[in-house]
RNA sequence: GGAGGGGUGGCAGAGUGGUUGAAUGCGGCGGUCUUGAAAACCGUUGAGGUGUUACAGCCUCCGGGGGUUCGAAUCCCUCCCCCUCCGCCA
C-alpha cells in the first residue's frame, strides 16, 4: 500500500509508476475520496468535541441533582448527526481503502522502464569453469530422466491429487530433502539467517499484509470452512511474523530463512511452460526474508541476490541474473532480480529465484514499524524476500546439468554429505 | 467438538455508565544526591487521525466489528484469540 499522503502530494509520480507497471490508474478517484474523507472528519470531529463537552456538563448537573432534560434532548440531535456522518465516513473509508489495496507499489528509479519481458536487463552471468553450452550427447529433459531413473512420478501424483502435484521417489525424494537441508544450513551458517518454520495455512489478514490479496485471489487455494489460505510462498507467514509490531532499531536488520511447501492454483496457466516441474501446484522452497531500515534496503537487496547466487555457485549450476523491467515487476515489488538457471534439455534459461525489495509497501499493509533510538515516532521499515531457492526448479537444473551420457545423474558434491550417495542410476 | 474462565498501556494489574487515555507497581528515559555506581527522591514515559510553516487545539483507540445511551473500558450482539477441564486425534 502506498501512503495516502504521498499520493496526495505526488499524484503525477504515482500515475507514472502505475502506468509503467501496466496497472489500473485510480489516482483521481482516490484523491477525490480522500478530500471527501477529510471534509467529513472535520465536520464530525467538531460535533464530537461539542458532545464531549456537553456530556461532561450533564454529568455535573446530574450529580448536583439539577435537571438536564433540556440539554439532553438537544444533544440527542447532535448525536444523530454524528451517527449519520460516521456512517458516511465509514462508507468513504471502505471505498478508499479498497482502492488503495489495488494500487501497486511504484518501481524504483533504477528499474528499466518497459512493459514486457523483453525489456528486462541481464545484469550478469555465471558459468562454472568446466562448463560448455555445446552438447556432446542428447540430454533427456527432467521428466523423461526422472521417470527412467524411477525418482519422479508425475502420473501417480496426478492420480492421487491432480496434475501438477509431483511425487518424489527413492533417491529423488532423498535428493529433494538434501537440497532443502543444504540450502537452509548454508544460509544459516554462511549468511547469518535465522531459521523459522511457519504454518502453511494463513488467514486473510496475512495475505493482505504481503499483497497477495486482493489481487491474486484467483491464484490461491482457499479452505472455505476455516477461512484459511494454503501459502503460495513462505514469504507470507514469515513477513507477517511481525505484523502489527513496532521493532526497535537495534533488532534490525532481521534475516529469516524458512522452508515451506508452496501451493499455487495459477489459474489459466495451461500450455507450453507446464511440463513436469516447470509449473506445478505444489512445490518446496527455501525462502529468505529481511526486515531492514529504509536507508539499507537497496544494499540489502544486492546482498540477498548474492546469497541466492551462492547456492547456485556451490551447486555449480550456470545461471544469469535478470533485472526485471517495470512491467514485469510483481504488484508489490519496487525492484526485483530473477535468477535463471540453464536447462540443457530445453536449451533455455529457467527462472529459479526471484529477489525483491518491497520498500514500505508490505510494511504499510501489514503495519510493521520500527523506532529509531533517538526518535519517538515509529516508521515503517522495508521488507525484502527472495527464493533461496525453489527446489522444483533446482531439481530440473540438477537432473539435466548433471546427467551423464549413460543417463545417470551425478549428485553435486556439496549435496553428497546430505544424500549419502553420489550418483543416481 | 462440549463445558467453564479470561482478553485493559512495554510488562504486571485496578477499574462495571459521567472530567478515566485510564489508579498502582515494575520496567524505560531525564534529573537531584554521589568521586563513580547502587539506593532514595523528583519528573517523564502508548498509537493513529485531523490540523498547523511549526506548535497548539481537536477527534479516535481498553482483542476486532456492530449496537444501546446525552455520555461506554464499563451494558447488549457478533467474530477472533488465550487459559482450564472433558471428548476426539497425528
Amino acid at each position: 500500500m502506498l501512503d495516502i499522503k504521498f499520493i496526495r502530494e505526488n499524484p503525477g509520480l504515482v500515475k507514472a509508476g502505475i502506468k509503467n507497471k501496466n496497472e489500473k490508474d485510480t489516482v483521481d478517484q482516490i484523491l477525490e475520496l480522500d478530500k471527501k474523507r477529510r471534509e467529513i472528519i472535520r465536520a464530525t470531529e467538531e460535533l464530537k468535541a461539542k458532545r464531549n463537552k456537553v456530556s461532561q456538563e450533564i454529568g455535573k448537573l446530574k450529580k448536583s441533582g439539577e435537571d438536564a432534560s433540556e440539554i439532553i434532548a438537544e444533544m440527542k440531535t447532535v448525536s444523530d448527526e454524528i451517527k449519520s456522518l460516521d456512517d458516511e465516513l465509514r462508507r468513504v473509508n471502505e471505498k478508499l481503502n479498497e482502492l488503495l489495496m489495488w494500487v501497486p507499489n511504484l518501481p524504483h528509479e533504477s528499474v528499466p522502464v518497459g512493459l514486457s519481458e523483453a525489456d528486462n536487463v541481464e545484469v550478469r552471468k555465471w558459468i562454472p569453469e568446466d562448463f560448455s553450452f555445446e552438447k556432446d550427447f542428447e540430454y533427456l529433459d527432467h521428466v523423461e530422466l526422472g521417470k527412467k531413473l524411477g525418482i519422479l512420478d508425475f502420473e501417480r501424483g496426478a492420480k492421487i491429487s491432480g496434475s501438477g502435484f509431483p511425487v518424489y521417489l527413492g533417491k529423488g525424494a532423498m535428493l529433494e530433502r538434501a537440497l532443502i537441508n543444504f540450502m537452509l544450513n548454508y544460509h544459516i551458517q554462511k549468511h547469518g539467517y535465522k531459521e523459522v518454520l511457519t504454518p502453511f495455512l494463513v488467514n486473510a489478514d496475512s495475505m493482505k499484509g504481503t499483497g497477495q490479496l486482493p489481487k491474486m485471489q484467483e491464484d490461491m487455494y482457499f479452505c472455505e470452512k476455516d477461512n484459511l489460505y494454503p501459502i503460495p510462498t513462505a514469504e507470507v507467514p514469515i513477513t507477517n511474523l511481525h505484523r502489527n509490531e513496532i521493532l526497535s532499531e537495534e533488532e534490525l536488520p532481521l534475516k529469516y530463512v524458512g522452508f515451506s511447501a508452496c501451493f499455487r492454483r495459477e489459474a489459466g496457466s495451461y500450455g507450453k511452460e507446464s511440463k513436469g516441474f516447470l509449473r506445478v501446484h505444489q512445490f518446496n522452497k527455501v525462502e529468505m526474508v529481511k526486515f531492514v531500515k529504509p536507508e539499507d534496503s537497496y544494499n540489502a537487496l544486492e546482498a540477498l541476490v548474492k546469497d541466492a547466487e551462492d547456492i547456485l555457485k556451490e551447486l555449480k549450476i550456470p545461471y544469469r541474473v535478470i533485472m526485471l523491467a517495470t512491467g514485469d515487476l510483481s504488484f508489490a515489488a519496487a525492484k526485483c532480480y530473477d535468477l535463471e538457471t540453464w536447462s540443457p534439455a530445453e536449451e533455455k534459461w529457467l527462472e529459479a529465484s526471484s529477489c525483491s525489495n518491497f520498500e514500505s509497501f508490505q510494511a504499510r499493509r501489514a503495519n510493521i514499524r520500527f523506532r529509531r533510538k533517538n526518535n519517538k515516532k515509529p516508521e515503517f521499515l522495508h521488507t525484502l524476500n527472495g527464493s533461496g531457492l525453489a527446489t522444483s526448479r533446482l531439481m530440473v537444473s540438477i537432473l539435466e546439468n548433471y546427467q551423464t551420457p549413460e543417463g545417470k545423474v551425478i549428485v553435486p558434491k556439496v549435496l553428497q554429505p546430505y544424500t549419502g550417495f553420489n550418483v543416481i542410476g
